[in-house]
DNA sequence: TAAATTATTTAGATTTGTCTAAAAATAATT
DNA sequence: AATTATTTTTAGACAAATCTAAATAATTTA
């Protein structure tokens, strides 16, 4: 089963897509990609034909098992280098997507299996998103939206919802890391923004957006 | 300046085919890249149009100032991912090419020069070719064919003249590795075959061939 | 439920990198 | 120098991945 490095974002783009809602559409594919539907559907087709997709037309589209396995297997490659990136490389962590998004398609299984040993078989990711291991298992701590947490509830970010650059920075200017720990002090119906307390600091008011793109976990 | 893939593996074949002899022929390249000539003269006129060659119809070609700056960063790249490959993952230093075949294709700047510092800066890849420093500069000491070394003179091999599967097997068999010291004792004109001594170990023949696909320096 | 809107697919074109077969240029032999 | 052999280029085709524009299906609205 060799995939092109074309198929691979495809596979890879369908499996986040999926977490959230069940079948994944075409347009929410080809926004995700930042191609034209059109596009998608072509790919939809040939993937389907390499039977790693269940697909039926205007029906949307979900991973078969071997599309899982692939995923999985390009998720790993993607996490375990931004891993090796900040832990090894010194990179910042809002700097090492994009190289991921090129060394993720590296296909040498010797590579990662001994790049995983390298690096001591982290269990997350730079951003708290965990690995899968050799078998495609991951540890799956169960992980809120912070603007689903209730008031008072202490609770520790533990991933965030994209890396784009624009959030990373706005994290970076709140002072937001992975594993900040704080509480929600108070939420504001007007705007949906939500007033959150960090340890041993001031109280600060983060946007609807800020805090949909949190997630956390129970401490 | 981005190029594909496949431009720079041409523009690598390039370079080293060009370390050899002056102009490179199409032949030539077909052959080491396992393609056509046909393909090859529509790759020469693309990669001339970018202004990355020095190319003449029927002439054969070179590179031009901008081609070699390409070709350098990309050696650099193959050398350093081999030396990773060796020095941290524990991979055989034969069963490093084919990975780093992929890895030099990695488009970060960044991340070479950072690999490169996490690496200690070597100067050596594990085949014992000279690593090109970020300015394309690289120590080039005195290397001789085995070949074309004269009887009882003391050599240390130093590099090999391919990474093929099968020569390094046959060097595995010979005990032969990069740093090994040894005197030719005697050339048989017939085949061209030549008897070596390796310190503290019974007299050994090799082949022209295999004598031909190693480099050494004086010691 | 009929019309309007939105989502998705099809049709046809383009770019990249490759191929085979045929033509043209160069080099080697008589 | 003429012929033969080799090398190289051109011509035309193809698969992969993308696009735009047009057609069709599904959904929403009135
Ligand atoms: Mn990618
Ligand atoms: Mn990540
Ligand atoms: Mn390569
Ligand atoms: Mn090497």
């Amino acid at each position: 089963m060799n995939l092109t490095i074309a198929e691979e974002n495809y596979i890879k783009a369908i499996f986040h897509l999926q977490q959230a809602e069940g079948n994944v559409s075409t347009n929410q594919l080809a926004a995700s990609m930042h191609t034209k539907p059109a596009s998608v559907t072509d790919m939809l087709k040939k993937l389907t034909n390499k039977s790693l997709l269940e697909y039926e037309p205007y029906q949307g589209v979900r991973l078969g098992k071997e599309g899982k396995k692939q995923a999985l297997s390009i998720v790993r490659k993607h996490r375990l280098w931004e891993f090796f990136l900040v832990d090894k490389l010194q990179f910042g962590w809002d700097e090492v997507h994009e190289v991921a998004e090129e060394l993720e398609h590296i296909s040498s299984k010797k590579l990662v299996d001994k790049l995983d040993a390298f690096l001591g078989f982290p269990k997350f990711d730079p951003h708290g998103d965990p690995i899968p291991d050799m078998n495609g298992n991951m540890v799956s701590i169960r992980q809120f939206n912070l603007i689903d947490v209730k008031q008072k509830t202490l609770v520790e970010v533990c991933s965030v919802g994209s890396q784009s650059a624009e959030l990373l920075e706005l994290l970076r200017h709140k002072n937001i890391v992975i594993g900040t720990q704080l509480q929600i002090v108070r939420k504001f119906d007007f705007d949906h923004s939500v007033e959150i307390n960090i340890e041993n600091k001031p109280t600060i008011t983060i946007s609807q957006q800020l805090a949909q793109a949190l997630f956390v976990k129970l401490v």
